[in-house]
DNA sequence: AGATTATGAATGAAGG
DNA sequence: CCTTCATTCATAATCT
């Protein structure tokens, strides 16, 4: 999973139906970008897809497709990526790292045998060609994709991303080969 | 559907966080690392001795150390100091806003708890600079990390640190200076 | 028991 | 890139 923790989707204080066109997250104080969990998801397999370091470019249309889920700035893309990323590599350099080692003494625990899953944080790395998150009920065709440039050190392999059927949009195609 | 009216997904079985990873089974309750008095002791006088912000080095020492009271990891040591100092700041600026009159609590008191905090945070707060954590090598390269002193509530006392009297555990030699 | 507090965990934003 | 700070969420601990 991309993060560590089984996912919890924070919400302020439910605002009523959705009556949020765009207000992101929370519809009281706006005061840090509140990702939905649709962005959330849209980000996260982007990532998981490769891309690491979006360039301006992509971030401005990232955040061009994003905000149709929610209030979101470019910014809020760029430090998505970055924040992202350097965690995945603390996780790795500050907990991974973490020993198996295991005394219990002072504890009550009943020597309950645990196998850490460490390798959580092993990251696949893997690029693919076509990512498909949503199978695809509506039949957008994907238009001819943008050739992407690879930037210096990241993968940018073009995406067929498509999203829809999960909010009540009008058939959003998000290929993520608009980048 | 539910709107997106945050429901806490429960964590997945275990991740790499949490503590007690398993108990083996499959529901198991992956609960958060609940440290053990001797585990808060000890993290308790380090920070106080004036770590505040420990590198990942020593963090990882620090853990290993705590890990002979009790499972630990690398990522809650992180944690605690990170949320310790910032409590500590959280708690002393809410004391400087508060009311400036601290008698007339006409509802309901804090608890004795709470009280003890603010007691503790109006004494002096002493942090260490030249606290020896860095003596691994004869040539040590100081680390840049002293650039906490944005606050001028740095106070600089010569310390010397030992824990080990304080232990009814084996030989564990804990001092400092492991670090 | 429910309400409240304390605190582990997470993450958006910056800083450097 | 890395580290750090502020804020928030979630939950164990505790109180009433």
């Amino acid at each position: 999973m991309d993060e560590v923790s089984g996912f919890c989707i924070k919400q302020r204080s439910g605002y009523g139906g959705g009556n949020n066109g765009g207000s992101g997250g929370t519809g009281t104080k706006c005061g840090r970008w509140n990702p939905t969990t649709e962005q959330v998801k849209v980000l996260t397999d982007l990532f998981r897809s490769g891309l690491r370091t979006p360039s301006t470019d992509q971030i401005q249309k990232i955040s061009s497709q994003l905000s149709f889920y929610g209030k979101i700035e470019s910014k809020n893309v760029f430090y998505w990526f970055q924040n992202h990323k350097a965690r995945e590599r603390q996780k790795r350099r500050r907990f991974l790292v973490d020993e198996p080692n295991e005394f219990h003494h002072q504890g009550k625990l009943p020597s309950t045998k645990y196998l850490a899953e460490l390798n959580q944080v092993s990251e696949p790395e893997i690029v693919l060609e076509t990512l498909q998150l949503f199978p695809l009920n509506s039949f957008t065709e994907p238009m001819e994709s943008e050739k992407c440039r690879l930037f210096s050190n990241d993968y940018c392999k073009e995406n067929s991303y498509n999203i829809g059927t999960q909010m009540d949009h009008p058939t959003l195609d998000l290929r993520l080969s608009f980048l």
